[in-house]
DNA sequence: TTCACCGAAAGTGTATACAAAAAGTCGATT
DNA sequence: AATCGACTTTTTGTATACACTTTCGGTGAA
């Protein structure tokens, strides 16, 4: 394979762990992952460095890289802050609305759709995801489209291994709801919406615990 | 001076920055910081790596680190997504409250007034910093601490840079105030208290540029 | 058979070497 | 005097080398 960059490796990383092509638990050697993306070492541990920071692998100090097992205590944290951080943002969106804004949302839950036809699992839960980081942005509010975003994908590894198609389309009617409220100025309903939005997508995660696999290029290429 | 691990360097840049002793915008070649902690280019490389994600410098690619030069923009963003998730912790620490966690903020609360009576500045802004991550702690979510951590340190730059002494007195007061409407079990109180707290130290920053200083060394020994 | 111990193999942690890019220098030219 | 440009120096980016730790396999004794 090409030499990469150390952002393209976090990237196929990220994205193989997130479609779980590798498992949690799935040890990730330094010098299989150097040879497979052509390059040395030396890329290859800051990308993992990077990947550690994002929580989706751990380091374990002289032992490697390991994908990341959360457990279900770390997801319920993880939504109990994302039900702080979004409930208020959705306060502070009805109080800031623009027509510009609910247009941006609309067009957004209308990408959704077109999604929720395919087939792809990841590019699903990637726009599910996506609509929350979106609000935050269209708020002008970087710092918190960037920790929302980091949030998810945080816990994209539950998120994405164990929601089912099902759930991803309740999750997008739920964003429809949000919108409509959100487009008629109703801010206690648009609240109140979001609240329980975050815990349907909580309470459908199941944490069922798959084998880690060893063959890393197969999951790779 | 003696060899370093990682985080030893990253922990004495991380003071050397909040410290104001290195300013921002200033240049950190990492061939003078090996020198300067006694190791190879390598673990420097990471540790800078590791404080380019806390936002403490910014990498320039090709270019090097440089202490970051947070803006006003940002620090108005930092604090609203700390209003944010405070204002809905304070809530649900109310709702949660049980004597022990009471009389372990009661404590540090305590712990705050012995250091606004020493004269270090770091260790004055480090506590008050600090109540909050510990209201987080005493909740039971680590997630909810580790984050509330981040943003405190990415703004301590700020914060510790050009906030006076009175302003530390200030905050301390509003602690306890904060404290008592929590004993009390007073919901809309404590919830408006924090909200406000929030505000005034938002509001008592300064933002005077002051210029980059070159002797690395001097900075850090 | 099971457990403990020893040695080989593999893998991580750090330092160093080399390549590439940026920054600085100095002189020539306008 | 100021500016452009080529050369030199410095600094960053990547690869490689080596030391040390962990892991694994096997041998022998209880």
């Amino acid at each position: 394979m090409e030499p990469s960059t150390t952002d393209a490796i976090v990237q196929a990383l990220t994205k193989a762990i997130v479609d779980h092509r590798l498992h949690p638990g799935t040890k990730l050697a330094e010098q299989k992952l150097a040879d497979h993306f052509g390059v040395s070492r030396t890329l290859v541990r800051q990308a993992l460095f990077q990947l550690s920071q994002n929580r989706l692998i751990r380091l374990e100090p002289a032992r490697g890289a390991f994908v990341a097992t959360p457990s279900v205590e770390e997801a319920r944290q993880v939504f109990a802050v994302r039900r702080m951080l979004e409930v208020e943002m959705t306060r502070a969106f009805v109080r800031a609305a623009t027509p510009a804004r609910i247009k941006a949302l609309k067009a957004h839950v209308k990408q959704e759709q077109a999604a929720l036809e395919g087939q792809d699992a990841s590019s699903r839960v990637e726009l599910l995801g996506d609509f929350h980081v979106r609000m935050a942005e269209l708020m002008g509010n970087e710092v918190l489209a960037q920790l929302l975003g980091e949030l998810i994908s945080r816990c994209a590894l539950i998120t994405l291994m164990y929601q089912s198609q099902k759930a991803a389309q309740h999750s997008h009617e739920e964003h429809g709801e949000i919108v409509k409220a959100l487009a008629a100025g109703d801010e206690a309903l648009a609240v109140r919406l979001m609240d329980e939005h975050l815990l349907h997508v909580e309470a459908n995660l199941s944490f069922e615990r798959k084998l880690p696999s060893n063959d890393i290029s197969m999951a790779l290429s």
